[in-house]
DNA sequence: TTGTATGCGTTATCAT
DNA sequence: ATGATAACGCATACAA
């Protein structure tokens, strides 16, 4: 490259970072991008980071249970505000690999920054990660976690909030759907316990994701009058048992969702759900890890960043 | 590393990559091993890189259009396919990007192969990733792409399928949903071209995923007595504005989706929808990818590689 | 069986 | 204002 625009590989360096301590000729630098364009040529970002020892990647291995479309949408909009800062966010998929093995194929990419489901880290993984260079790293988790700081959804909160409706609504008897589903079962008590803040014997109903299953849960004689179903998926899957079995919906029993599904309100009757705006978030994540690789910030272990402040809507469409 | 060990960096890149002519004493090797685990030592993929010309790395920026769960499990397939031949598959969002631009920055981190939505290549995107070192740039795309192989999944025959199903039905009036939805678009012209081939004078229903929309067309007073609602979200949104407007389905109005979503099986009336078995695609995928990479296939401009070999049923839970 | 030397593309330092 | 050069960590040809 140097060499087709006549001049040395540090003059080219210089034009194409835009250096701030410059001092290159505009005649030269024509030279150079004319070159650049001619050639096709690209800066090797391997090379670069082999050079300053940085790679600007963030890394997010993939959960190994499929999540929904609110993570989905926080890592788009991560994506573009780390990308905005300078970085790269990109996701790895191997979904396979745990603890050690999976930090080492992670370390190998000397990412800047992890962010990962926390039960994926161990002791030794995030020693791993951290003595090979990575400055943050950053666990998805339903709580505290005691090696990591953490990204935690508050979902007691959002249990709270389903119960108070149901309760506003005059029902009574209150139950709550546990999924019965590696890696979401813990959000699954941590919603129910939320019920349980406003009604403090609120049953739990485990119930894995099949008709068959919700037909067994729909056909009980001493259903509760108030169900919060997990989420917008659990609580189609249970109206749609409840309304074979006969049951009236919401009039026998009341069944709340969560997450605002873009579907579930295309269910009859309209399905009420729990929606959290996340909009603010993204951003203050994206702010928050890149301080902490900055050194600006410290975030230690069993620190708990929360996904959404508050911001909880009912959508009750009834 | 190598000090740690007692030994040279070169015995260190042997032992760890367990080279193929590489003669070192079992000694050494538990030497060597023993460095590595007790430093917590991974070797530098950067500088591997750079040093071997190529990164191992298979990109897959994401399509600016959200994808359905069709496109999530085959990413998750293939990174699992990848990963067990020594790839390494990553999703990379930078959805503002266009054209050479985004291509600069794909080949910036010098991918071994790249599988991209055919939208967003150029001519000029293509040359500077082969420039650069990209083996293979596949084209994920509705059709054949006259810029790369691509791979395609075969709209028309899904709306075939459809409508045959219909007609057996006894439906005789056709109409297909065509959702009016940047990037999904061209996917729903060529379903509806599908219907047509069975039901020549099939109407096109244009259609935004909005339920105001939906509305007007269920007013609608001349409906065909059989729709086929593009895929499964589209068909939920069609029967729920059905069902208000006092359209009786499928009795006056047949609809029929695609994808087989989990949730779409839980409306009632069921869904009958068009199901894609896409089970063995990945691995075959990834095979292909694998053969190009190395030189042991061709795929010029224009070959298509087919999602799916007509594996299709219709699941009819009437 | 193991060590030494070289170069990949980039950036930073120093010299011109 | 620009060029020469070293070093980053690794893989590999070759020497020992």
């Amino acid at each position: 490259m140097a060499r087709a625009a006549g001049v040395s590989q540090a003059t080219v360096s210089y034009v194409l970072n835009d250096s701030p301590n410059a001092r290159v000729s505009e005649q030269t630098r024509q030279r150079v991008r004319e070159a650049a364009a001619r050639l096709g040529y690209v800066p090797d970002q391997s090379a670069r980071t082999l050079r300053t020892g940085h790679s600007g990647l963030v890394l997010v291995p993939l959960a190994p249970a499929r999540t929904g479309r609110l993570v989905a949408d926080l890592l788009d909009d991560m994506g573009e505000e780390f990308g905005a800062r300078g970085y790269t966010l990109v996701q790895y998929g191997e979904r396979r690999l745990k603890g050690v093995a999976a930090a080492k194929a992670w370390a190998a990419l000397r990412p800047v920054a992890i962010m990962v489901d926390a039960s994926r880290l161990t002791k030794a993984s995030v020693e791993l990660l951290k003595a090979s260079g990575t400055k943050a790293v950053i666990g998805f988790s339903a709580g505290p976690s005691p090696l990591v700081p953490a990204v935690v959804l508050d979902h007691e909160v959002i249990g709270a909030c389903a119960a108070r409706h149901l309760l506003d609504r005059g029902c009574t008897r209150l139950g709550a759907i546990v999924p019965r589903e590696e890696g979401i079962d813990a959000m699954g008590v941590g919603r129910w316990k939320g019920v349980r803040r406003h009604a403090p014997d609120a049953e739990r109903i485990d119930l894995a994701f099949s008709e068959e299953e919700a037909a067994k849960v729909a056909a009980r004689p001493d259903l509760p009058d108030g169900i919060f179903a997990y989420n917008d998926e659990y609580a189609m899957l249970l109206i749609s048992a409840l309304q074979d079995a006969g049951v009236r919906v919401p009039e026998d029993v009341a069944v709340m969702g969560a997450d605002d599904l873009p579907l579930a309100s295309l269910m009859r009757p309209r399905l009420t759900s729990v929606h959290f705006d996340t909009t603010a978030s993204p951003g203050e994540l994206v702010a928050l890890v890149d301080a902490i690789v900055r050194g600006e910030r410290e975030a230690a272990p069993g620190a708990v960043m929360k996904l959404f402040n508050g911001r909880l809507v009912v959508r009750d469409s009834t």
